[in-house]
RNA sequence: GCCAGUGUAGCUCAGUGGUAGAGCACUCGAUUCGUAAUCGAGCGGUCACGAGUUCAAAUCUCGUCACUGGCUCCA
């Protein structure tokens, strides 16, 4: 778990232990990256064949990966722990040597480790060795502390074993990754596991199925999700919000079918650079197949945006031309890829293309950028990471010349400038035809998910011919904006839900009101007052379930549905509702006129009842 | 796709070779109740699917599918 999640569950009571994370304490790091080297002696006595490749630290803990040719079990993690115990107890003394290229390549060699032999290969002097006493020792750049005595044996525990591939290419071997976690106390121990397992409540999934969103239907298909009313209403509104934000900026709306030719996305560059995520082609019969003639469901939406650009001769008047559009695309994700809705086959993207002239492309991304920012601030998002994600010059899996793409590289690093924002840079994320700037959230498991997205294009308008006529009558090549504030729908509800732990703000909510009478007599004066509500669209209910009123509350509790409107004698006399919120509890009785004008008024300005 | 684990009622789970259980949910009945669980009865499962071993399989073996963690890959 990372520190942005643990703030996130943290309570100041709960904050009492503090858990930082290994980069930002020089304890930890050594405490880590010795528990590893630990792990790794251990491993090599209880399985002599084990060959060491490398042990680092995590931000919460660390790991070895081994090479061996059976698999580690759950129970081999129990046996490994007992022999990290005892060298613990040892208090065997930590040693740095210091050697010559020459030196740590005889002694490696001599060991039998290819390999170490390789890392040795690419790192760079000095050469330090840690000796752990006379019994073992590892090609390792430090820092540790002094003796393996000063590991708390209480304070540390593995966690898990996974395959992982040597120099992280899975073309290379798969080897066996043992996961560790370790501390300072046993207490920070005790916490870090605690606040693990409170992040998993708020896990989306889980979420999903409880407050009834979302499901998967195993005869439906892996990564293809359906979307029950609550789930639809949920998603709806954040694209109702959206597209009204769109039209305020000049966006219009468009809509493309699910699948086209593979022309169309030869000519894009997809069916070359993209096929492996693509779904199989659908042919008429096997010549067809053959003579690659069929249609493919899309990956993605923007050469059925660049059709309708291309309908009508565009002048530089008609210029930014911005064409939106939620459309759901299909994306043949590895099985072992899926998850949730962070990682699916089919999704929607808010989608939208922006066809610019060169002068207007830096006015334009950055007003993209705006909005980007702004989407995030009305859904409260704030721990998120921009990302310059730039092509891999040595790759080619890219289209285009690298004139075109410093062009738009040059672009893209212009406007994080200008607009002073915090970024980090990544070689090899770049889209096949254009870099992005993208904006990372982490989920729940502290894994990094991408949302929105801005991505700077000349490549398609190249291979499309895209023309404009520009004031002196010349045809003129616009550039394209691809962007998408929530990136997929799905992507941004599973993260909503994490970050609300499936307490959404009162304008989200799927169910906003629930009505509960305290006996059946006073059911009709709550529909009666629930049908007020719906008429000016608040999406209110009445709990028909017969129920007493201490089950009613619980039932909408667990629901997580933000106002309750208790409903008795009193109430029917006074033409009023008792208001219960789940953030603050009873809040007495209230007019119904007067409910429902503070709710309309919360709802409409994204505030709290 | 690769490595490992998991799959029992709508949900959460118990059941380790002898013909399948609990709580919740659901249905019905009684109760008409004032801020997080009223009482009772009933319904509900080809134990993921398919082979195999066995007198006998939810349980052991193999295969398939799905899910979970990790790797690779990505919105």
């Amino acid at each position: 778990m990372s520190p942005t999640e643990s703030q996130a569950i943290d309570n100041a009571a709960e904050a009492l232990i503090v858990l930082p994370r290994t980069s930002e304490s020089e304890t930890l790091k050594k405490i880590r990256h010795t528990t590893s080297h630990v792990l790794a002696m251990a491993v090599q006595k209880l399985f002599p064949k084990a060959q060491v490749t490398i042990g680092p630290w995590t931000e919460t803990g660390f790991y070895y990966d081994f090479d061996i040719a059976e698999p580690f079990t759950e129970a081999d993690l129990k046996t490994i722990k007992k022999e990290m115990v005892k060298i613990i107890k040892k208090k065997l003394p930590v040693e740095r040597e210091e050697v010559t290229r020459e030196e740590a390549k005889r002694r490696i060699e001599a060991l039998g480790e290819p390999y170490k032999l390789e890392i040795l290969d690419s790192i760079q002097e000095p050469i330090t060795l840690y000796h752990l006493a006379d019994q073992w020792w590892d090609l390792c750049a430090g820092p540790h502390v002094e003796s393996t005595g000063d590991i708390n044996p209480k304070a540390f525990d593995l966690e898990t074993v996974a395959g992982a591939y040597w120099r992280g290419d899975a073309n290379n071997a798969q080897l066996q990754r043992i996961y560790g976690t370790a501390w300072e106390t046993p207490e920070q121990l005790q916490e870090y596991k605690r606040r693990k397992e409170e992040a998993l409540k708020r896990d989306h999934r889980k979420l999903g199925k409880e407050l009834g969103l979302f499901l998967f239907a195993d005869v439906v298909g892996p990564g293809l999700p359906l979307w029950t009313p609550k789930g639809t209403l949920l998603r709806s509104t954040l694209e109702d919000f959206l597209k009204e934000e769109q039209k305020k900026r000049g966006y219009q709306g468009v809509v493309t079918p699910h699948i086209g030719r593979v022309d169309l996305f030869k000519a894009s560059g997809h069916w070359q650079q993209y096929k492996e995520d693509m779904f199989p082609m659908m042919a008429e019969d096997d010549e067809a197949a053959a003579a690659e003639q069929g249609f493919v469901l899309k990956p993605m939406n923007c050469p059925f945006h660049i059709q309708i650009y291309k309908n009508e001769l565009r002048s530089y008047r008609d210029l930014p031309m911005r064409l939106a559009e939620f459309g759901t695309v299909y994306r043949y994700e590895q099985s072992g890829e899926l998850g949730g809705l962070t990682r699916v086959r089919g999704f929607t993207v808010d989608d939208s293309h922006l066809f610019v002239t060169p002068d207007q492309l830096d006015d334009e991304f950055l007003s993209v950028v705006d909005l980007i920012l702004s989407v995030f601030r009305s859904l409260n998002l704030k721990k998120f990471k921009a990302r310059m994600s730039f092509r891999d010059p040595a790759s080619d899996k890219y289209i285009g010349t690298d004139e075109v793409w410093e062009k738009a590289q040059g672009a893209i690093r212009r406007a994080v400038q200008a607009l002073g924002m915090e970024y980090f840079e990544a070689e090899g994320e770049a889209a096949f035809y254009g870099p992005k700037l993208d904006f990372i959230f982490e989920d729940v498991l502290g894994r990094e998910w991408q949302l929105g997205t801005v991505q700077v294009d000349y490549n398609l308008p190249e291979r499309f011919e895209l023309e404009y006529v520009a004031e002196d009558g010349s045809r003129q090549r616009p550039v394209m904006i691809h962007r998408a504030p929530f990136g997929s729908v799905e992507r941004l509800v599973g993260i909503l839900i994490e970050e609300y732990a499936g307490d959404f703000p009162l304008w989200l909510a799927p169910e906003q009101v629930r009505l509960l009478a305290v006996s059946d007599e006073f059911l009709p004066f709550a529909r009666e007052v629930v049908a007020k509500m719906q008429a000016i669209g608040i999406r209110a209910s009445v709990d028909e379930g017969g129920d007493r009123l201490g089950k009613s509350i619980r039932n909408a509790e667990k629901a997580k549905i933000p106002v309750m409107g208790v409903i008795g004698a009193k109430e029917v006399e006074a033409q009023a509702i008792s208001v219960r919120t789940r953030a603050s509890g009873e809040l007495g009785s209230m007019p119904v006129d007067e409910a429902i004008a503070k709710l309309s008024e919360a709802i409409s300005s994204h505030g709290s009842f």
